[in-house]
RNA sequence: GGGCCCGUGGGUUAGUCUGGUCUAUGCUAGAUGCUUUGGGAGCAUUUGACCCUGGUUCAAAUCCAGGCGGGCCCA
């Protein structure tokens, strides 16, 4: 007999993480993908409840760094999208024209959303002159209203975010909350009256991150991405990414410097003190439900969902016990989830008539921090019995429940982040030597699947790409963490401090 | 972009190769009643399915074509 616990619902090991994590979305009740949509699953609501908590992780953020939240219109006109173009061809153009062209990579990627935006070309029967866009991101609306609002340098800095569905039509394969044609999206946009307002901003864009990412327990990289990679219209890409337990890196967060690129797209100017002309400097921060799936994939085991206690909806579960045959263990039970609540704790007391068991199988899949069980023997000792979702149970004393608890919360966060360390530096590996022979060159020893490594790298665009192609990975672009001491780049030999990576990406 | 696989009650699954009592199987979930409650209890009754369109055939869940939908792998 195999383990029928775990048969049970059917939840498949986490060693097969690409069956795994498609079944622990709907297992767990964050999504139903049965809607006829490729990639637009339904948001359930215990799915719901956390992403809106990490929303509000966003939300606290933006309101202590003064940002203000906005809400733009879905759609876009097509002819607003000319500027875009206009600016990704000039940038495109000059990039090309300065640069050496061995130091270019043979196929530049065409960037931009043209080919994946879905269309409005319909006004009931009639079809539209000028068609209209699903925003697949927001600076073409907002850039667009910027430009009016914006006249002089005491409107400035304008810090602005908004919480919105974008939409992309993707063609690849999706996958709940990683690859997805509606996105849960963030966005903050900010205009500044120089290069190095929009600095600073980036700065305080990577802190937000890390506060972020650290209350969610995900360890995570940070790179400037490879020009190739970078933004369109960015003079700079920022991007933070998230190592999933089968070595593919997600990229979880991006932050943009345009210097004043997208304001001469979009003529945002304002006059200086002085009464002169200039053109803006501006950045965006973008975040998306790829938070909750790098949640899910780093936390989860064989189990279920493990969620950290700060976005958990319910970050403490009330299980009564034999209620029916003592009439005190209702009361006894709320009177905890009072003390609970009073202290800002999420709580569920979960009075279902169905056996114990199964409310503990239940929670465990979807992941609550902590279970709290009060019976007839605990209220007469003076206990009740906690469960931590990462493993320990123990009694505690119902006096000093708050502290309890709230340790027990913190216990569990702890435990998250000290596991996810453990995963992540077991997957981020250094990158083994190249060895030539002839104009042959290959690894001193194969790569393995499922890793991301490490190197120190200095080369220009075609080096990188030569190491791609040789590795069948992704460059991430410079690691914000450098080496120590410097060492040979791996490609020149000139020695560098400069960190990279190559993984597979999502 | 390329390849492989798959659509049967809410979920999962048998049946498909070799068309015929398939009036479609098991598990799970749901409903009702009794019962039970410190880690997935039990009994009884009961609801519920062959993705769509067309074709082949006396006969299609089964074969063929197209469509729609889904999954996995590789670039």
């Amino acid at each position: 007999m195999g383990d029928p616990k775990k048969a049970k619902r059917g939840i498949p090991p986490k060693s097969e993480f690409n069956s795994w994590y498609p079944s622990i979305v709907e297992i767990a009740d964050l999504v139903d993908k049965r809607y006829p949509i490729k990639g637009m699953d339904v948001w359930k609501p215990y799915g719901l409840k956390a992403m809106s908590l990490i929303d509000t992780l966003a939300r606290d953020q933006m309101s202590v760094t003064n940002h203000h939240e906005h809400r733009f219109p879905l759609l876009v006109p097509e002819n607003l999208l000319d500027k875009e173009n206009k600016l990704v061809s000039r940038l495109k153009a000059a990039r090309e024209a300065g640069v050496d062209p061995s130091e270019l990579r043979m196929e530049d990627v065409d960037s931009g959303f043209k080919k994946e935006v879905y269309w409005v070309t319909h006004g009931g029967e009639n079809e539209l002159d000028s068609p209209m866009f699903l925003r697949p991101t927001s600076e073409t609306p907002m850039y667009t209203m910027f430009s009016l609002w914006v006249r002089s340098h005491t409107d400035l800095p304008l810090k602005t975010f908004q919480i919105v569905n974008t939409f992309r039509y993707e063609t690849k394969q999706t996958r709940s909350f990683i690859r997805v044609r509606e996105i849960h999206f963030f966005e903050a946009h900010t205009v500044h009256s120089d290069e190095k307002g929009a600095t600073d901003q980036i700065s305080e864009d990577a802190n937000m991150v890390q506060a972020i990412l650290h209350d969610l327990c995900l360890p995570n990289l940070v790179s400037k991405r490879p020009i190739w990679d970078t933004f369109p219209g960015a003079w700079y890409t920022m991007a933070a990414d998230v190592v999933m337990p089968n070595g593919r890196t997600l990229q979880v967060a991006t932050y943009h410097h345009y210097r004043d690129q997208w304001a001469k797209a979009f003529d945002l100017k304002y006059e200086d003190p002085h009464g002169e002309t200039k053109f803006c400097h501006q950045t965006t921060f973008g975040m998306s439900e790829r938070l909750l799936g790098s949640v899910v994939g780093m936390h989860g085991d064989d189990q279920g969902l493990i969620m950290p206690p700060a976005i958990a909806p319910f970050q403490v579960i009330l299980l009564p016990i034999a209620a029916h045959v003592r009439e005190d263990v209702m009361s006894e039970i709320s009177t905890i989830k009072d003390r609970l609540s009073k202290l800002g704790i999420r709580t569920y007391l979960d009075d279902r008539d169905v056996r114990p068991g199964v409310k503990h199988f239940d929670w465990e899949i979807k992941g609550a921090p902590i279970r709290l069980e009060l019976g007839p023997r605990d209220i007469d000792s003076g206990n009740c019995v906690i469960t931590e979702r990462t493993g320990k149970k123990y009694d505690v004393k119902l006096e000093t429940l708050e502290d309890t608890v709230s340790a027990a919360l913190k216990s569990v966060a702890d435990e998250l982040r000290y596991r996810a360390n453990n995963v992540f530096s077991s997957l981020v590996l250094e990158l083994p030597d190249i060895i030539s022979s002839g104009s042959d060159y290959q690894f001193s020893s194969p790569l393995s699947d499922g890793t991301v490594y490490s190197f120190p790298f200095c080369g220009n665009d075609s080096d990188a790409e030569a190491l791609e192609k040789l590795s069948g990975l992704t460059m991430l672009g410079e690691c914000v963490e450098n080496y120590p001491e410097p060492r040979k780049c791996i490609i020149t030999g000139i020695p560098t401090t400069n960190k990279h990576h190559l993984a597979r990406m999502y």
